[in-house]
RNA sequence: GGCCCGUUGGUCAAGCGGUUAAGACACCACCCUCUCACGGUGGUAUCAUGGGUUCGAGUCCCGUACGGGUCACCA
């Protein structure tokens, strides 16, 4: 057969460039020895999970600390898949978690373009190539025809797919391919496998150590029948091209792996290093399976910022996922940048890390324990001006105010910070109390409300904000002891029986008569801060509730 | 089902032939205390399993079980 005529009739040359042109336009990137030029490359679905900023960060964390490159492909060979402001969404959900590209889509860089479908001729290019060099060929073969034969295939318990005798259109006559274009029958073009699975060979994965691959057999697809390339193809072709020297990506590619390098290998490209990182899963009641975008609301990266986690705080969380020692790291050095951290491949879990949003809060809870009044302020006034109620919005109109607020409630400082604020949302809600628009008397005691009211009259007879603490704890003491609850926590533990209760007891009333709950930080402070008539306001309401 | 990967406390995990098997989160107890927290002290709890190799195995080899991934003109 006259390979180079049937190449041409599918694809003209024309259309693609000689080879060497591709080579030279592309050219080795001119880095240090050891730097690493990795990627990111999603395709534009509009939904960014969890996972992608996993593995975006490691790239990222590769190749910056390498002095490499960093770059975003746009896989959108899918036309189904395709979301409009995609990228978009991908830049600035990454953005802010902080990772960021050096080059790639909507970016500057010399090896694009960086969106699979503008990148039709190069594929095309060695596509033809391979067809010249009898590696590739055209098939007909129809979705039914291709059905079949896989079932005739899981019957006989036969390995699924399209090769050796099943791979019909292999050995097709020169008459019969030209007739089928003639009629303009759809066709792929299809890779002619070399390979054996019989054959199994040692691999390096960086991350998974030493593997065994088997080789590949299967014809598969390369270009699609409307011309555009494949995930393995584009793979191939784009990592050569942008020259990648390092794929880090899911762990949902090792079976393709050996696809991937029978390519790189007929296309005599010299295959990148490649890491398989395994996914973030979730338990759900007896197993474990990957952390889903339908069922897990926390998989999806909108769902951080809208519960107004603090980015850092994510990412910390992300960077323990991914290097074991990274934790160990950041207690000793608790103010170093991340970048400080040595990041290393070697230390990623070989098996899927179980997501755990208990250690990710306390995680966000030391982080906000670091921020000052001012950042914290205006961390949640960005949340609330995106995420949260109008009420809450108005929390920030007097700044004084909320940042009394917010220092009290941080324990900033106190001896000690406050380690209870998790994220924007769980915050505000928190310190609804502190004003009259979301304060909700509760009115739930555990006394009896005629003592209730007793204890509240009393206080609200003798309380003065000029007092100090403890002018001040001093009057909860005496209404104590009007009531007979002890003053003496060592005399009310030795015999309960003897008291109607405790200070803490009356501390607690006063507490839930304030603001609605029984568990505030110091409630002198916060009568402070809610100022005297406030104060008096919601006594008083309580006592003749 | 075939192929590939994995398995150390409830969770993340250190460990690289000899350790009392780190640490963090969670949990429990006690202390501190006007509540809840924070903090402090202590505690419960792990090498999936059966065979080898070895003076010695969480660490090396084989089998078994369990879990995960994948078998598209999707990435």
């Amino acid at each position: 057969m006259d390979l180079n005529k049937l190449a041409n009739a599918l694809i003209p040359d024309e259309a693609v460039k000689p080879l060497d042109y591709y080579e030279t336009l592309y050219p080795e990137r001119d880095l240090e020895k050891g730097a690493e030029v990795t990627r990111l490359a999603p395709s534009p679905t509009g939904f960014m999970h969890l996972g992608n900023l996993f593995v975006a960060l490691a790239n990222e964390r590769i190749a910056h600390q390498s002095g490499g490159v960093f770059y975003l492909r746009i896989e959108d060979t899918d036309e189904k898949r395709k979301v409009e402001g995609a990228v978009e969404v991908i830049h600035s959900s990454l953005k802010y978690f902080g990772v960021e590209f050096d080059e790639g889509a909507d970016l500057c860089g010399n090896y694009g373009p960086y969106y699979q479908r503008q990148r039709a001729e190069v594929y095309h290019a060695y596509a033809k190539e391979l067809i010249k060099k009898g590696l590739a060929y055209p098939c007909f073969c129809s979705e039914s025809d291709l059905e079949k034969t896989r079932e005739y295939q899981t019957e006989n318990k036969l390995l699924p797919g399209y090769y050796g005798e099943f791979a019909k259109c292999r050995d097709l006559s020169e008459e019969e391919i030209y007739a089928n274009l003639a009629a303009g029958k759809p066709y792929v073009i299809r890779l002619r496998s070399q390979g054996d699975v019989e054959k199994k060979h040692p691999f390096r994965d960086v991350i998974k150590g030493e593997i065994t691959v088997t080789e590949n057999n299967q014809d598969v697809v390369i270009l699609k029948s409307d011309g555009i390339p494949t995930y393995h193809f584009a793979h191939a072709i784009d990592d050569h091209f942008m020259r990648t020297t390092l794929v880090v990506r899911g762990e949902e590619w090792l079976s393709s792996l050996p696809i991937h390098i029978e390519l790189f290998n007929v296309l005599g490209f010299k295959l990148p290093k490649y890491g398989h990182n395994c996914s973030i899963q979730k338990i759900d009641g007896e197993t474990r399976r990957k952390l889903s975008k339908r069922k897990d609301p926390e998989a999806s990266l909108t769902f951080y910022r809208e519960e107004g986690y603090h980015p850092a705080a994510v990412r910390t969380y992300m960077m323990t996922l991914l290097n074991s020692n990274f934790e160990e790291w950041l207690l000793k050095n608790p103010e170093a940048p991340i970048e400080e951290f040595k990041f290393s491949m070697g230390k990623m879990g070989k098996s899927g890390a179980l997501f755990d949003i208990l250690k990710l809060n306390d995680i966000a809870k030391t982080h906000f324990a670091k921020l000052t009044a001012e950042e914290a302020f205006e961390f949640m006034k960005t949340w609330a001006n995106e995420y949260g109620t109008s009420a809450q919005q108005a929390y920030f109109a007097d700044r004084e105010y909320l940042l009394k607020v917010l220092t009290l409630c941080m324990g900033i400082g106190g001896k000690q910070r406050r380690k209870d604020v998790i994220c924007a949302k769980q915050a505000l809600e928190t310190i609804s109390y502190f004003f009259d628009e979301t304060f909700a008397p509760s009115g739930e005691y555990r006394f009896e409300k005629e003592t209730v009211q007793k204890a509240i009259r009393s206080f609200a007879e003798k309380y003065s904000i000029a007092d100090d603490n403890s002018a001040w704890f001093e009057k909860v003491k005496a209404v104590a002891t009007e009531l007979g609850f002890a003053t003496d926590m060592k005399a009310y533990k030795a015999d309960p029986s003897a008291f109607a209760g405790n200070v803490s007891d009356i501390a607690e009333i006063l507490r839930v008569a304030t603001t609605g709950l029984s568990n505030t930080p110091d409630l002198w402070t916060i009568m402070q801060i809610l100022g005297e008539k406030r104060t008096l306001d919601r006594l008083n309401a309580a006592a003749s509730a």
